[in-house]
RNA sequence: GGGAGAUUUCCAGAGCGGCCAAAUGGGGCAGACUGUAAAUCUGUUGUCUAUGACUUCGGUGGUUCGAAUCCACCAUCUCCCA
């Protein structure tokens, strides 16, 4: 259930509720694709890092360990030692990012493995029923994550599909929730838009599955080629047909710049790749800018990552020890980073509802919009 | 004392007369990364007045139209026989 709190011209502070918590609202979901946050952090670590929301995914935890070995474990919360909410992604950005290795069908797509070339067949129903058994908080619609740029018919085709493939994924949840044996039977569906940059595809998309009440609307299918101009359009567009007492979700995006832009556009939910991927790669999130702790520039820089930061890397090591370890390959230089990014991201989305609820979000976004964008 | 082999651009190491400023690794320098097939990938790594020019392959001299590549001597190192 979500309740709106406050709200700044578009800006949304809200709370969205659900069995395995409160999320305050906008707030960026921590991933954990195959149930770990890359980089050697885990749930325990996740408390530290202000995470309040764990996305996992379905495609990935239905080849290796299989859901069926996770709903014997108890489900992802017991599974990986979260207790809070849990999101679970259907598979439907593999139809994207596996598109060598997949063909679509109107009953589902047929993936080859990535692991071992195994032909996998993932539906509407059986993301479903893998998500049941994982047990997440919040399933997503199995879609398909369309690239850009796309032609308009394809677009179309896609999305008719799409819409078709939700109201199976309603169906069958509803179904799952009624079985005997299912852990979380309260597990909530959200519904993804998609339409590529067509506006008017986006929006007759976006009335239609707003007609099905879901517990949620996710904006999908943007950051995967088009300009950032094009997807703040989108965003802009689809966002005045997204029911208002629903929590809204921008799948997949993006840069710090990226987030706080499409708060101001009216979203509630983001998770990115871009803080552990890239801190993984030696790119670092401050509060003046972007810094590649591997530049030689740094080898002897005494200070911490970020000033004003207050992580535990930050409170504990300099730039130069970090920049050692990731000239010496250590492993420790990872976890290191991705704590930090990831406590980048957990306190700009704080700070962003402290703005948010003081009033005081136009002045907060107008200093930081160009400092988060910034190479140093 | 005698014999055999080595010496290449930051390192290792190919090259055995022109297609060589010199393969391939590594290291260095830089860039990319947006619902994670990503501890990955890409570019670059002699100098410059830069679609070309110049100086390099232990040293010096020589053969040749042309030498990292062939010859002579020198230097250093390795192995074998005394």
């Amino acid at each position: 259930m979500f309740k709106l709190l406050y709200k700044e011209n578009k800006a949304r502070r809200g709370e969205f509720v659900t069995v395995h918590g409160c999320v305050q609202t906008p707030a960026f979901m921590n991933v954990a694709t195959n149930g770990a946050i890359k980089g050697a952090v885990s749930a325990i670590d996740l408390k530290d890092l202000k995470c309040q929301v764990q996305l996992c995914n379905t495609y990935h935890l239905h080849l290796r360990p299989g859901d069926e070995a996770v709903k014997k474990l108890g489900g992802l919360h017991r599974f990986t030692n979260w207790q809070g909410p849990i999101l679970t992604d259907s598979g439907g950005f593999q139809v994207f990012s596996l598109a060598k290795l997949r063909e679509i069908k109107e009953e589902g797509v047929y993936f080859s493995s990535h692991i071992d070339g195994k032909k996998i067949f993932m539906s509407p129903e059986s993301s479903m029923q893998i998500q049941s058994n994982l047990a997440s908080t919040i399933a997503m619609a199995f879609d398909e994550c369309i690239e850009n740029p796309a032609e308009y018919k394809y677009t179309k085709d896609s999305c008719d599909r799409t819409y078709r493939w939700l109201k199976r994924c309603k169906d069958e949840m509803a179904k799952l929730n009624m079985k005997d044996g299912t852990i979380n039977k309260k597990q909530i569906l959200f519904g993804i838009n998609q339409g590529s940059i067509y506006g008017d595809l986006r929006i007759e998309h976006m009335k239609k599955i707003r007609e099905l009440d879901l517990a949620g609307y996710a904006i999908g299918g943007l950051a995967v080629g088009e300009t950032t101009e094009e997807m703040y359009a989108i965003i802009d567009t689809v966002e005045e047909f997204m029911p208002q007492d629903k929590v809204r979700y921008l799948m997949g995006v993006g840069t710090p710049a990226n987030i706080l832009e499409a708060v101001a556009k009216g979203i509630d939910l983001f998770d990115c790749v871009m803080p552990s991927r890239n801190a993984r790669h030696g790119h670092l999130f401050t509060s003046a800018g972007i810094i590649n702790i591997s530049n030689a520039k740094y080898t002897l820089d005494d200070r911490p990552i970020d000033i004003k930061c207050d992580c535990a890397t930050c409170r504990g090591f300099s730039r130069a020890y970090l920049h050692h370890l990731f000239k010496s390959g250590e492993m420790l230089a990872m976890r290191l980073s991705v704590m930090h990014n990831l406590y980048f991201y957990n306190t700009l989305m704080e700070k962003i509802r402290d703005a948010l609820a003081e009033g005081k979000f136009e002045e907060f976004y107008k200093s930081q919009i160009e400092a988060l964008g910034r190479r140093i």
